[in-house]
DNA sequence: CTGAAAGCGCTAACAG
DNA sequence: CTGTTAGCGCTTTCAG
């Protein structure tokens, strides 16, 4: 590494203070527009590039934001990123991104390093319930915190999701309006937020009305591959199943999958429904029926907040809730009698 | 923000100097035992969290990577930033994510602003190829880049890459054999690197043997759209083609989807391969046949690169070349004569 | 083994 | 409008 041209250098060559060149360099008034010119030409010659780390030091400020999540490889996630970053940048920040594994320790670890690194905001889904002391941590930890997912009721943190309820409670009416009684729901992990209140969204909707229906639920990984796992056991244990409602779209891939692998035909033997509408849910043959959800939108907010949060405006937590909405296509069909 | 608790605090309540305090929590050897479990005590009490962005600007390091891909949202790339997370944390680096949509002053934008937060390391697909004055600037900016492309043969960064040709080969070879010969390639824009090696070693593999094959060849975005888009065009323009090469899966996904939209059966009509072999390959109807490179490790031993390099070790740039393989699943088949 | 002191590069009062 | 002077919180010689 050679040696870096420092804000002291670029003063001595241009005859004058440092102060006066962080002033003119930060666009700050109070400088004469010679001096300034002059200073920025020198600087410009000199390649000076204003050193960050110091700066960050004496402001308290990094300029340096976080996404926490579970992996991001799942397209979900990488949506969410992709308008967190959006939004980051915007805010002239950048963004550390960070795979928890839904691994409560884990993300615990990765908060702390990032509370070092003087991070000016977090943004992340705090995938199980954590416990209370590592609520307070959070809480009291001095650095805005936004949720992805619903928190405890009176809880300290912004949070910012799609109406998990409401999603459910689509998918049950809308299988319930096709005929199908024999319904089977996959789920993510018990505990999971946004997982669970799409679970309790669907069993509460096909509880409701005039002839209740009870849907086989089942929970697992709420990936790719735990939709496979699921769909085999869900198969052995309910053969009878014409209908399954997928917390997840990669789930739902999973149980597509898993589905034509034993012999059955989507949505002729099965209808299939997921949740997300990410981007390959067009993709996937038949083309997957799914509860859609904004989700560069949803990124894109919570960083807003974030930033918000970060200026020091207000401090009164903030809940927003994206409404959600049923995309039909091809995986689902009206059940023969 | 309340008040941290800084090395002053805790050396004044543990009655030492702060350089012991430094040395004793830093693990460094030179410090009475005793003491150090005394100032390790007082500093877990108070909650004492050093100040990252202060020790970076003595050392000099900031323990961040960045990397720089054109949209995370890109399953390729999602996969590569797992990989390289991956590396990073368990080289204690915390990784900035930056999405350059193919653009290259974005890029470069990004890099600056990089520069100046005096990450440790880059890890870039320099997506374009850059002009000479961006190169220069790239290597000579004193900080370690690797690049996830093919770069110029002279050049001095160090890259890290599948065999693009060689996939392309593979993928020509496996049409041949199957009797196609009115076959198509979809490749991404011209000029990038990677895009460019499998379509060169796709038409060179062609063109070699005993019956030579010209392919129509398309350029375009290496995106899903991208898939469609130049679907849509060959259709109109070729309809007679019995065999694709897209060059990269998720314009294989489409393709597929544009096919299908034109009543063309996959693989009875038309034969498509991809590239890469994303987990979705496996998840599309029909299952993708697709040329497998390990995309994770990519990331991975990207980023150990850079560490190696950050560290100081050695300056002689590396070029690794990850092995690729071809997956036969179900959207290829042998041409009814 | 420990303390004192000198910065890392920059910003931010406070004078002039 | 510009220079002087303190630090930001930490590491790192250099003495003792």
């Amino acid at each position: 590494m050679q040696k870096e041209v420092t804000i002291g250098d670029v003063a001595r060559e241009s005859g004058v203070n440092v102060s006066t060149v962080s002033r003119a360099l930060s666009g700050v008034y109070g400088v004469h527009v010679q001096t300034r010119e002059r200073v920025r030409a020198v600087a410009e010659r000199m390649g000076y590039r204003p050193n960050r780390v110091a700066r960050s030091l004496v402001t308290g400020r990094s300029h340096t934001l976080a996404l926490i999540v579970s992996d991001i490889r799942n397209p979900f996630f990488a949506e969410v990123a992709r308008g967190a970053e959006d939004a980051a940048r915007a805010g002239s920040c950048d963004l550390i991104l960070c795979n928890s594994d839904l691994d409560n320790a884990k993300q615990m670890q990765y908060v702390e390093s990032l509370l070092e690194k003087r991070v000016d905001g977090i943004l992340m889904n705090s995938v199980w319930a954590l416990d209370k002391k590592q609520q307070q941590r959070l809480a009291t930890c001095g650095v805005p915190i936004v949720l992805l997912n619903r928190a405890a009721p009176r809880s300290a943190f912004c949070t910012i999701t799609a109406d998990n309820e409401q999603g459910g409670a689509l998918a049950a009416d809308y299988l319930r309006s096709l005929g199908h009684r024999r319904i089977a729901h996959l789920s993510g992990p018990k505990r999971h937020g946004n997982m669970t209140g799409r679970t309790a969204g669907f069993v509460r909707a096909l509880a409701a009305g005039p002839r209740p229906i009870t849907p086989v639920v089942l929970y697992g990984s709420n990936s790719f591959a735990g939709g496979i796992e699921l769909t085999r056991k869900l198969i052995a244990a309910h053969p009878d199943i014409t209908a399954i409602f997928a917390a997840n779209d990669i789930m739902a891939f999973g149980a597509i999958r898993e589905l034509i692998q034993a012999g059955r035909r989507i949505p002729d033997d099965v209808s299939v429904i997921g949740f997300d509408d990410i981007e390959l849910a067009s993709v996937v043959h038949p083309p997957l029926t799914t509860i859609h959800q904004p989700i560069h939108e949803i990124g894109k907010a919570a960083v807003e907040i974030l930033l918000r949060l970060a200026g020091g405006v207000n401090k009164a937590p903030e809940h927003r809730l994206f409404g959600v909405s049923l995309v039909e296509r091809q995986s689902c069909k009206r059940l023969n009698t």
